[in-house]
DNA sequence: GCTTATATTGACCGGCGGGTCAATAGCGTG
DNA sequence: CACGCTATTGACCCGCCGGTCAATATAAGC
């Protein structure tokens, strides 16, 4: 994972990876046939551990979306603090490539999120708390400028621009985002 | 560019890149040594050509906020039509391989539009049309959710998921936010 | 139309890295 | 300790593609 992420698929040499396992690189290709499965195995197994997660956030009861929203993006920050974003960049640069995993990540995580934000919206809506609108487009006016400042990092970290830090935008995104949604003042 | 963004830096190869030109393969090498230098030229090229439709729109008068973000957010959608979002994936993928290329990035385009939003930002705050927080983090508010969208696109466009239209997208956010940003109810 | 200058070509080279496999080391068992 | 079985190794193979260059086509000058 570490070698991928560094260096992205084509240019990830499985020797190195070897090294940095300790191994020599004939012996990974007894575990894995080509360098596409190891990466597949790779991306599946850092994807089943942030799903498994996510599950359990999601058994949560149904807060009101004042809640929910920080709760959400303060989680969102400290997930940012693992190699997660690294395995976004990955998946973004090889989605071409990838399409099968892309649509893996994309039913098994990105789907999940999608989905437990839109019911939250749609029941904030049914009991009136936040005013109408489509509820997919809110999750993306909710989690949007998370991704963008994970994003952001990562791709200027070597530049020496100042980079946003992630849980001060969480708290001051959410709060102003609840704002807008909310129904009072409408 | 067409060649890169479909296959990424790595797996574009010259042989077809020259191929769709027209030319020989041999013939590129004339007017680009290495392709590493074809891939700055060709990222560069279209950089400068956002770059100068920015310096137009910079120069605007001072809008209120609450007209400024809507027209800012439709024109973000109107240029996700363009190969802006392929070649934003390029850069997002490539920024380990090529951080000289990120830099020039950020100066010339990011850092401008940041710049354009946070001032606007900071004005509007100092004539109490919207409360205090931190400008750029509001940038990322204000922009993140669009960049989301243009990468949920890109990223999920070949695994049959429902895309987001980007024109709604733009309209509703830009209601939500600035009713999140402005003062009144504050 | 002949000559010189310039642009284009595509067969060829060499290195790199994914993938193989015979040789070797390690380990469980009696 | 001996034997067999499995796990590991790294030298080697080979196809691919970035890059070269002598040969060729095209254009310019007179």
């Amino acid at each position: 994972m570490a070698v991928f992420a560094e260096r992205g698929f084509g240019a990830a040499k499985l020797e190195e990876v070897a090294r940095r396992a300790g191994v020599a690189k004939g012996t990974v290709f007894v575990y894995f046939p080509t360098k596409e499965d190891l990466f597949r195995a790779v991306a599946q197994s850092v994807l089943n551990t942030h799903m498994s997660r996510l599950e359990a956030a999601a058994r949560g009861p149904d807060r009101p979306l004042s809640e929910l929203i920080p709760a959400l993006l303060g989680r969102a920050a400290v997930a940012a603090e693992t190699q997660l974003p690294a395995v976004i960049r990955l998946l973004i640069a090889e989605s071409r490539t990838f399409p099968d995993l892309a649509r893996v990540w994309h039913d098994e995580v990105i789907g999940k999120v999608l989905h437990l934000v839109t019911s939250a919206i749609k029941r904030a809506q049914a009991r009136g708390e936040i005013q109408s609108g489509n509820p997919t487009l809110y999750a993306f006016s909710i989690m949007g400028p998370m991704l963008a400042g994970v994003i952001f990092r990562e791709v200027f970290r070597e530049t020496g621009a100042e980079l946003p830090d992630l849980k001060r935008l969480a708290a001051q995104h959410a709060k102003t985002i609840v704002k807008g949604l909310l129904r009072q003042g409408d």
